[in-house]
Order: C-alpha cells, then structure tokens, then sequence
RNA sequence: GGGCGGUUAGCUCAGUUGGUAGAGUAUCGGUCUUACACACCGACUGUCGGGGGUUCGAGUCCCUCACCGCCCACCA
C-alpha cells in the first residue's frame, strides 16, 4: 500500500537509478521508430544548475519522453561547455587564495590545475541534471575538450582557413584589461551609466582662433591625430586642412572633415584618436593619420613619456582626472555637462572594455551569413515564429567574429610561425618543421579559440564528427533545439553556419525559443540580487516532479515566466493528489492481477461513458499541444481532467458502484482501471517519478517500466459525446443542488428531500437512470415527476429547464432563499437582455451564420423559460411566507 | 536610432482561425462525506491600458496614444 502523503525522496532515487543503470535512455540502434534527437545546450562546466536551465532541460525531456511514447527512437545527448574565459576566472580565483597568479604556475600547470579542477567540479551540474530526471543518455555525455571534439575543432578551424574564411589581422578589438583578452562583439554589454561630457578648446596653430571638441574620454587625447567635423557644417566651412595645437601634447594635427561626423551631436567637433576608438579608427585608415597607441593592455597610460608625458604608467581613471584638472587650470576647458551614455563592459567581469589594437584571427561571418539566413524557415522553423525577425536582423548586419582569447584555457590556435623566415603555418596536425625554409623552431601561436567556436559545433562534434559514425548517421541533423533567446546569437546562429559548412545540412529543423524565467517581481534572477530560486532546494523541498510540473505549466510561448516557490508548491499539491488517486484505485481493484477487462465500447454506466469520452478527447488535446510546442496547455488540460473531472467527479461516483458486486463493480474496476493508466501515460511526460511509481504498483504492472510504454491509443468507439452531455446535465443538477444547499447554510450532513419536474419525458427518463448518481447531492429521497407538486416551503432552480426544488422545513432563512431567488433570476435577465439585442438586430439574424443564430434562438428560448418558471417559484415561496 | 514583447478578477497568468470572458492563488462561508485538510462543497471579483476604425459581432484584426520591459546599434 502506499503512503499516505507522496514522498519524493525515495521514490525519485529509486527511479534515478533504475534508469541509469539500466540505460533505460540508451537508443537501440537497430530500432525501428523514425529517429528524435536533441543535443542539449551544454551548461557551462563552472556552472550550477539555475532555474533556467531547469526550465530548458525540462522542456527538452518532455518533448524526449513523448517522442519515446509516440513510439520514436530517440537520443537525447548530453555534456558541458569548457567555458573559456568562466573557468579560467575560477580557476585563477582559487589560485588567489594561495597567492598565486597563473603566470607563477606557466602555461602547461596551469591548464593541468584547470583540468584537475574540471575532475572534482565539474560534474556538479550534472548530477543536478539527473536529480530533475532528464532522460538523456549518459553513455554519450560529451564535453568541448573532449579529444575528439578538439579533433573537430582544429577540422573546422583549417578548413574555413584555406577557404580564406578565417584570417589574421591588426585590428582594433573589445579588449577587457582584466581578463586581458580580447572579446567578440556580443560578448560586451553595453550599460548605461552617467558620465561626463568634456569640452575642450583646441587652438589654431596659427593663432587665428580655435575650435571646440567634445568628448566622454580626455585621457585618450594624448593619442589624437585629428579634429573631424562635418564637411557640410558652416560652422567650419573653409577651415578644413588647417592645423591645431593638440593642448598638453602640444603636438600639430590637422582638422579633416569626414560625413561620419553628427553635425546635432555635442559641439559637431570631434576629436580622432585611431587607436583607441572602433570609429576613429575608421577615419584614421580613410585619411590616412597617425596611429598613436597610448593606452596599454592592463588598460595604463603607456610608460613613454615623449608621448604621455606625466601621465605615462597612470591608471586610465587617474589620467582622466588629471588630464581635466590640467586643462581647467590652462583655460582648455569650456564646458563640463553631465551625460547618460552606454558603456561597453566585459560580459564576464563588468570591467569597461578598452577597444585596443592588436593581431586578432577572425571568421568572416560577413560571407557565411547569407546562406544560414536563407535556411529560415524552409529548413528550420523557429517558435515562436516572432524571434524570426530577430535573427534576420542579426544576420544582416553581421560583422566578422573575433574567436581569438589571450588566455590558456581552451583550443589553441593550430597555427604556428617560423622565427627564421616569418611563415604562418595553419595544420591539423603539429607540424614539426617550417614549410618554407624548414626551421624546426616553430612556433604555436599563444591564443585560443573563442568558446563559442567549438560550441557552434556541438551538434555535430558530439556525434563523432569527424569520423562518419553510426550516430551521426541515425541523428543527424537534430529534430529540434530548445533554448533561452539570450544564446540565439552566440549560438545558435552560428550552429546553423557550422552545421552547413561542415555538413551540408543545418544541425536542426526547429528550434523552440522558451521564456527567460524571472522571479516574482520580474527580474532577472541573478546571483548578485539574491533573488535566484535555487531548483535544488525546490527538488529537496517539493520533489522534481512539482518543479517540472510547474515550470511546463507556465512555459507559454513569448512570455516571461515569473517563478515563484507558492507557484510550485500548488503543484506539488497536484502530485499528492495524483498520488492519493492512485491511492483509492489500488483500494478498490483486485490486488494481485489486472482487473477483469469488458468491451469500452459497450460499457452501460453513463458516468463511465462520460469519463471515456472526456479521456479521449484530452489524449488528442495533449498530443496537438505537444506536437506544436504548446507546453502549457499540455499540462493545463492534464492537470484539469485528473482534477476537476476524474477525481471530483469520478471516483466519487464509482464509489457507489464499488460496493456493489458483479457485474456492475467489474465495469467499475475495468474503466477505472484504464482511465487511471493512461492518465498516468499522459502525465509521464511532465511528472515522471510520481507516474513511473504509480504505474509500478498498479495490479498487473509489476516490473514494468512507465517511461518505456507508449501513447494510449485512440479508442474511436468510446467516443460518446451525447451520452456525455446528458451525464454533464446530471452533474448540473447536482450542483444546482449543492449551490441551494451552501447558500442558504445547511449542513453537509443533513439529507435533503428533492422533488425533481423534468422538462421532457426523455429528461425524465434520464433523471430516472441516473437516480443513483444524486448520492453526491446527500439526500434522504429524490421524486422525479414532472407533475410533482412543488410544496411551498421550497427552494429552486432550473436546470436545463429542469426544476430543481429542495424541500426546506421551518428552521430555514426565507429572505435568504428570496434574496437568492432574486439574485438568479437577476443573472438570467442580465444575460437576455444581451440576448434580445443581439437577436432583433436584423443585421445579425440575416449575416451571421445560421447555426450561430439558431443556437443563440435556443438560449434566448431556454433563459425566457428558466426565468419565467423562477418567477413562478418566487411568486409560490411569497405566498407561503404569507401563511 | 532600429526591432520585439507586455498592459485581462486583489495578486500571478491562460485565452490557437473574431461568436456567451477562464485558471491558480488570495478573500469569505460551510465540512474530519471511510483516496487526499497537500482535501471537499459553495460564494465573490473584471468599462480585457486610453481613443478611433473594420465587422451583424473585437480581449482577439487595423490605426493611434500612454505607461512598463527586453534585444540589437560605433553618436564622440
């Protein structure tokens, strides 16, 4: 017997490890079903598990064990990400504490500490993985170092290089100071903060007069080599080609005039300094300037004093200080005015990116772009279809992708120099002498790749890319990619590239885009607010299958989820409910073999036609709704039918058939027996512990494993929706009963006298069969007769046009029941005089399709009579107030 | 500057071709009815952000305004 409470604990253990010993999600290769596969996006190896990856990894096994239900071969592939820049911080941090840097370690101990690192935490995120339940196949977990994903990784990297995809160049790049190494583009985030607008005066050098230049950033002044206005800008017509004294420096430059310049913005004046800005280094290569670097890659005032002067080896903040200080005290200074602008920070640290110039490899992206945009949607289809759009805009304004990383943990670069004659060398394998002049000094080039790079090859690399395997064969491309929108670039895009170039075919063919979870005030849940809802903790507290639950159930598509632990402890309410259900079944069917099966298609009971109705309508809602990535209505219809109609309805109702023998409690046995299997198969994919236990101990079941069982299957001949409408107006009644009851303070446990006029001898009939079915109602007797006479101490309604009248005796409130009787009737004329409206607009009645209006004609026919047979009951109850 | 999303019951949110506004939670009243108090029975709650338009009919389609949020972008 099971306990009177679910208890996750044991039970999610017990499951944990009989699917992983059991490899129970270990693709049969030689399987029939059509291939599903899925790699998930692997958490970084730093990592622990927050509450989005456990929103994204549950949506990616609910999609995995209805696959599997719905009889496909699936794989579901698992790993991490090394995390480059991430790890390395961690790493360095814990060297720290030892007073080490890493350059105290060299390259090579260090790379060793970070993998021993690797071995003692970075599986943490995957065991947390396994305590939600994810049905992926651990025999294939992968990780981006892994040698064989090195091996795809130097492959692709040599190819696009011959290809002339990949080069090498001085460019100025998003430098972080503190990481000391470059970033790409999108790996900067841009945060707006309050600075300071400067403007300074920059004299002519022939003394006839001067200009005034604005500027956020004074201390790069000392590496100007230009002023740049507007060409069309009357306020410096004709001065363009003239000299200025650069103050401080006291060095000659030119004022150049060049279109890119905001004649709105500032003073129209704009000072260039080619090294240390993305712009002015535009400029600086399109008229030909000076390029004077000084700031160095610590993010100093580099030590040279012919160009810094004073200020050389000054942090850049001191500089700025002094610089202003300096030109307040010379008159250079014309104006300060506050200004709220964005600044570029390093998305890891937050340390303001310095742009910094320096030899960098970069993918051109500009030519790989336009064939992954032409792949939306024909090839894949993205969900929800909005962020489209998005990824278009992206990839239109595409700039190459800088993948080279000044640090040790990663791929290297496989390129090597010659000290003797100066040759690059780009090669698969180490080379062991130069190409050109055979030097046997070669060497490797320091850097590593970005991250991302063997990321954007995952799909793929996984599979044993580059040998042909089996794997790749079978699950090649992906079925579909689940992930949050703040990867769509860094990732996914760049997946479907490398998918295409290396695989002439793109790595998926859909992609569903899920929310960013927010907590409850709709932030982002981050580690410095203190606001993250840790999944372990709500697993540990409310059980895996309550967190799963809830995050499918509000997983709609466009939207934010806000999260909130009252939201997943209302589910796990949910859990124990399925639980106690489980619990009557188990009480109430015969312990040691299935109960005894009977034809569906004729059972006679019209609450068992009902349910098997209702059971098939929901196995083909959920089903729709899975199969277009509709996750919460998935779990809503589920959550709805096992609540509301199996339980509040059901189990009530057989409890009388149970006591009962024969026949009519085998029917009983047999259709409970069968709604509650399959209710349990439909929930498996969202609540997969609390089904798989259930399934186990149900009569008939032992040793057999839910996650392994199929989709029920159609049932066409329990398809009864008239006997289910008449069952729905037997419930109605029931609950006309109870409404009178509640509101008018009568205990649950008095026995209601209840005289019944049915509108029709076939309702009548109906009310007769069903006579049993008014337990639920408690009365002491039931009178169905449509001559019946209404005795005055009543209280009614009308259902259906069925009176409902509930004998009271004296003790009973009469202005309660008039008030009552008014306030109904109250509702039925609110709702026909809407009714009337609608119906003696002519337009309507001629326009409207005719079995809107002949089904509104009803309504208005079957509220006209409800009304005036209450009126009828109300004028009888004031006469026997009167007596 | 571009792009996207949101504004529905006190709160958090559903609402798939336009056709009687829903759920959970909270609140109130009642119940130990032999699966479940992590329960049961019932009640209450809404000019669906404002304005305009299309339509017989709009939460749903179009326009516009307001406020909130996100993403992208080299305005110093």
């Amino acid at each position: 017997m099971l306990s009177k409470a679910y208890e996750p604990q044991e039970v999610e253990a017990h499951w944990r490890k009989h699917w992983e010993e059991g490899k129970t999600f270990t693709p049969d290769m030689s399987a029939p079903g059509d291939p599903y596969s899925i790699v998930i996006p692997p958490p970084n190896v730093t990592g622990i598990l927050h509450i989005g990856h456990a929103l994204n990894q549950t949506l990616q096994d609910v999609l995995c064990r209805h696959a599997r239900q719905k009889g496909k071969n699936v794989l579901w592939l698992p790993g991490t990400d090394h995390a480059g820049i991430a790890t390395q911080n961690v790493v360095e941090r814990a060297l720290a504490k030892e007073g080490k840097r890493r350059h105290d370690l060299g390259r090579e101990a260090f790379i060793e500490r970070v993998w021993e690192w690797k071995k003692q935490y970075g599986g943490q995120i995957l065991e947390q993985i396994k305590s939600l339940g994810a049905s992926v196949d651990w025999t294939r977990e992968a990780f981006t170092m892994d040698d064989n994903l090195a091996r795809a990784v130097r492959k692709v990297f040599v190819q696009l290089y011959k290809d002339g995809l990949i080069y090498k160049g001085k460019y100025i790049v998003n430098w972080c100071p503190r990481c000391h190494t470059a970033l790409a583009d999108d790996e900067v985030d841009h945060i707006d903060s309050k600075g300071m607008l400067w403007h300074i005066r920059y004299d002519f050098a022939d003394g006839s007069g001067s200009v005034t230049i604005a500027t956020t950033r004074p201390e790069t002044m000392l590496g100007d080599s230009a002023v740049c206005v507007h060409p069309e800008d009357e306020r410096y017509a004709g001065l363009a080609g003239k000299k200025l004294i650069l103050p401080i420096a006291n060095r000659e430059i030119p004022l150049i005039a060049d279109r890119y310049v905001d004649r709105e913005f500032g003073t129209g004046c704009l000072k260039v300094t080619p090294c240390h800005d993305p712009n002015d280094w535009n400029l600086g290569h399109a008229h030909n300037l000076e390029f004077i670097q000084v700031i160095d890659d610590n993010g100093n005032m580099v030590q040279d004093e012919t160009l810094c002067g004073k200020y050389a080896g000054m942090s850049r903040e001191e500089c700025r200080k002094a610089i202003v200080e300096e030109l307040r005290e010379n008159g250079h200074l014309v104006a300060e005015e506050p200004l709220s602008h964005s600044v570029g920070c390093c998305y890891r640290c937050k340390t303001v990116i310095e742009p910094y110039v320096s030899d960098q490899w970069f993918v051109a992206l500009s030519k790989l772009a336009p064939r992954a945009r032409a792949a939306v949607p024909s090839d894949i289809k993205i969900y929800p279809e909005n962020w489209t759009k998005t990824y278009y805009n992206w990839l239109d304004n595409i700039r190459d992708w800088c993948i080279s990383r000044q640090i040790w943990w990663g791929h290297r670069i496989p390129a090597w120099t010659c000290p003797d004659c100066g040759e690059l060398i780009v090669s698969e394998t180490d080379p062991t002498a130069c190409t050109k002049c055979g030097c046997t000094n070669l060497e490797q080039d320091p850097d590593v790749l970005d991250t991302w790079f063997s990321s954007a090859l995952w799909p793929f690399s996984t599979m044993g890319w580059p040998e042909q395997t089996d794997t790749l064969k079978k699950f090649y491309p992906t079925s579909v990619l689940v992930t949050g929108f703040d990867i769509l670039f860094f990732w996914v895009a760049r997946m479907i590239i490398m998918g295409q170039q290396f695989m002439g075919e793109v790595p998926f063919k859909e992609v569903y885009i899920h929310a960013l979870v927010r907590d409850a005030q709709g932030r982002k849940m981050s580690k410095s607010l203190g606001n993250g809802i840790d999944p372990q903790d709500m697993v540990q507290k409310y059980g895996a299958d309550s967190l799963r639950f809830t995050l499918t159930a509000f997983a709609a598509m466009g939207r934010d989820i806000r999260m909130s632990e009252e939201r997943i402890e209302g589910y796990r309410h949910f859990m124990n409910k399925v639980w106690n259900a489980a619990r009557f079944a188990l009480m109430n069917l015969p312990e040691d073999a299935a109960p005894k099966a009977v034809d569906l298609g004729a059972v006679k009971g019209l609450h068992h036609q009902w349910i098997l109705n209702r059971l098939e309508e929901v196995k083909a809602e959920e089903d729709a709704a899975l199969e277009s990535y509709r996750f919460n209505d998935a779990a809503q219809c589920v959550y709805k039918f096992l609540w509301n109609e199996f339980c509040d309805w059901y189990l009530e109702l057989i409890k009388a058939d149970m006591r009962e023998e024969g026949e009519r409690k085998e029917e009983a046995q047999y259709v409970l027996y069968t709604v509650l299997k399959e209710i349990l198969l439909l929930l498996h994919p969202m609540a997969p512990f609390v089904t798989a236990e259930v399934w186990s101990s149900l009569p008939g079941n032992e040793g057999t494993d839910i996650a392994t069982e199929l989709y029920p299957a159609e049932r066409p001949e329990c398809r009864k929706p008239l006997e289910a409408d008449q069952m729905m107006f037997l419930q109605e009644a029931i609950s006309a009963i109870r409404t009178i009851r509640a509101e008018l303070n009568i205990k649950p446990s008095y026995k209601l006298t209840v005289v019944l006029r049915p509108a029709s001898d076939e309702q009548a009939a109906l009310l007769e069969s069903g006579r049993g079915f008014f337990d639920l109602a408690r009365l002491e007797s039931l009178t169905i007769d449509a001559n019946a006479h209404a005795p005055k101490a009543s209280a009614s309604n009308v259902v259906r046009g069925c009176e409902v009248i509930v004998l009271l005796d004296g003790a009973v409130d009469f202005q309660a029941e008039l008030a009552r009787l008014d306030k109904e009737i109250g509702k039925v004329d609110k709702d026909l005089v809407a009714l009337n409206g609608k119906l003696s607009n002519e337009n309507f009645v001629m326009r409207a399709p005719a079995e809107l209006v002949e089904s509104e004609k009803a309504r208005q026919a079957d509220l006209m009579d409800k009304k005036a047979k209450m009126q009828a009951l109300q004028i009888r109850f004031k006469e026997a107030m009167g007596e």
